[in-house]
DNA sequence: TTGACATGCAACCAGATAGTTGCATATCAT
DNA sequence: ATGATATGCAACTATCTGGTTGCATGTCAA
């Protein structure tokens, strides 16, 4: 699970999710041309998002083909975010309490 | 909204968000009984989570309230992780026919 | 007012991270 | 076979990050 926070947290990770999700299944040296880094650099992320389960590969030949694995994001909303989900309203309630209350306090 | 998915890459920062969620309006000592790190270093991973405005705080004389504020994670689960959520099957449809292929292709 | 309590600020350090360059390997096409 | 194409591996660097310590500030209570 912190793979995946963790991986999520690049621009350019997301970036590559992003691409990957308007059109599945590209190489490597096309996804490169999303980013502006060199082919390595790219390879490192694509290498972050595959440890985290995010992106499958499988290979055609001498090219590798990027799968977006779509399920590690799902988890995360089923697990995680979706917990902050219902009680949202509550919680900006407290919050809007606790500010005004601030603000009596200090008079204004 | 890269604050956002970068203050969340931190699993401390994530359970200092679940202690606000199980309580809100906790203090800095409260918070920090939670975590095993200084004062300070608890301190400082609430400035991060506040600076992205995950966080919102009020004062009440010498102690800071922390209230969890949920809708930077609403808008993350709104513009981003939905995105992925209704074409999951399809994203899967697809991953399931790569993977068989290469199987094809080596032999398997 | 004085001591205790709650928090803030700044400097510092070790390890992680993002990116690079250079070279190696494997595959395709002629 | 050979050259071009697609990717992999390793070393190196600079910056970011997570955490610490030490001291300062502000607030409460007797």
């Amino acid at each position: 699970m912190d793979d995946v926070f963790k991986a999520l947290a690049d621009p350019g990770r997301r970036d590559l999710l992003d691409a990957l999700f308007e059109r599945n299944g590209q190489t490597l040296g096309e996804l490169c041309a999303r980013l502006d880094m060199t082919r390595q650099g790219v390879s490192k992320h694509l290498a972050i998002l595959e440890a985290a389960n995010l992106v499958v590969t499988t290979r055609r030949g001498r090219e590798k083909l990027h799968y977006l694995n779509p399920v590690p994001i799902n988890d995360i909303a089923e697990r995680w975010i979706n917990k902050y989900d219902e009680p949202r309203l509550q919680a900006l309630a407290d919050l809007k309490r606790a500010l005004e209350t601030t603000r009596e306090r200090e008079g204004r």
